[in-house]
DNA sequence: ATTATCTTTTAGGTATACCAAAATTAATAA
DNA sequence: TTATTAATTTTGGTATACCTAAAAGATAAT
């Protein structure tokens, strides 16, 4: 199997099953990767041979030590990168990703370790992900979905859920950016909108972007 | 075909073209891939139908208008990244090499261009190969051989043309570094070896060594 | 000019990474 | 429980990028 392939595999699936444990459907498997599910089963079939994964039939998948290890490897170059390309590099947070895609593969921990050490080895991206170490091993966080906010409560936004263009846009249209300070004035219960209040102005949130914005309680 | 492989394919007959506007061998091609000829013909009547290359068979392979284009722009990326890894990341010259192997297939003109704006567009890389600016044109540089030098005469140390890590560690242990001006106190006829004066040192220097040195007259 | 050599191409084959369609298995609803 | 639906796997492809071994073509040497 190419590394790029195996890489892009195990990383779907450490994304597919981070917090929680949980096993990873070929289904949602084959949607992430734009591929076609008989494929998948292909794929996993080898990935399990060579020990990245435990993949039992017509059940799921979940990481290896070896193959989780290995996806928090991917996640650190690509947090890094995106980092770096943001931070020293004057890109727009919205058009990291992509590059990011490709930088991520270059495998040289000499390399990300410079960009990391530039940057003040950081603890997060420019969208609130967490970076692994160089061990692998992330900054505890206990951040929630906007969506579980209680009203009346301040909160500061850490990062989104929702790495899409539109979605980034739609939230620097809002100055809903990272690290701004938020208080939530009241949740509706019809409908799970939140009023809330920020930069001095109040603005009326959808639970669909809501739930794509991940804040701390202050 | 796989953009990786055009790339790879593209930049070798560049590198094996170059200053003449020669054709190159599948022979050659096969031993700077490390691949069998076989394969070589194969991937050229490929590149021939996608207009990268004109090949005509038993006869060899020149690059088209496009394709030199796409080759100049790798051999940009490559450079540039090289340059960028000593300048700005502190690696060693004789490192980058194979990191930038890698890294010249990102295609992202904002990026390189971005690299090269930190760097002040630089003409040179580390080992004083040329690089060609964003619209593909190089300076225009009259640089010879060692071998080819007059006794007593001055040059500049502009380039090498072997990159292989023993031969830049071999250079750096005698002083020999690029931007260094030596002094050719004497041509042996018998064996073509040099007697250089370089950092208030006499060395004397192989034809071998010479033929990968180059140098400008000043 | 003819042989010998070296290069290139052809022919046939492998492994990877995908696919569509059919068959199976699992999950859900009546 | 049985039917229906949804997910998964099997089966039988395709295209890419390589390979080896043998055939054909070009080059050089006597």
């Amino acid at each position: 199997m190419r590394a790029e392939t195996i890489e892009n595999y195990l990383k779907t699936i450490y994304n597919l099953s981070s917090d929680n444990r949980a096993v990873v459907t070929n289904q949602r498997l084959a949607d992430r990767l734009n591929i076609n599910p008989a494929s998948v089963t292909e794929a996993l079939r080898k990935l399990h041979e060579l020990k990245y994964v435990v993949y039992e039939k017509s059940y799921g998948t979940r990481l290896t030590a070896i193959g989780s290890k290995m996806a928090i490897d991917i996640v650190r170059r690509h947090r890094i990168w995106e980092t770096y390309l943001v931070k020293e590099l004057g890109f727009g947070w919205d058009e990291v990703h992509e590059i990011a895609e490709e930088l991520e593969h270059v495998k040289n921990d000499k390399l990300i370790n410079k960009l990391a050490e530039i940057l003040g080895n950081p603890s997060y991206d420019p969208h609130g992900d967490p970076i692994p170490d160089a061990k692998g091993k992330f900054q505890k966080n206990k951040f929630i979905s906007l969506q579980e906010a209680k009203a009346k409560t301040s909160y500061k936004i850490m990062g989104v859920s929702d790495h899409s263009p539109v979605f980034l846009k739609y939230l620097e249209k809002n100055q809903l950016i990272i690290g701004a300070d938020i208080f939530v004035k009241d949740v509706e219960e019809v409908d799970g909108s939140l009023l809330i209040h920020c930069n001095k102005k109040d603005v009326i949130i959808t639970p669909k972007v809501a739930g794509n914005l991940i804040v701390k309680a202050l």
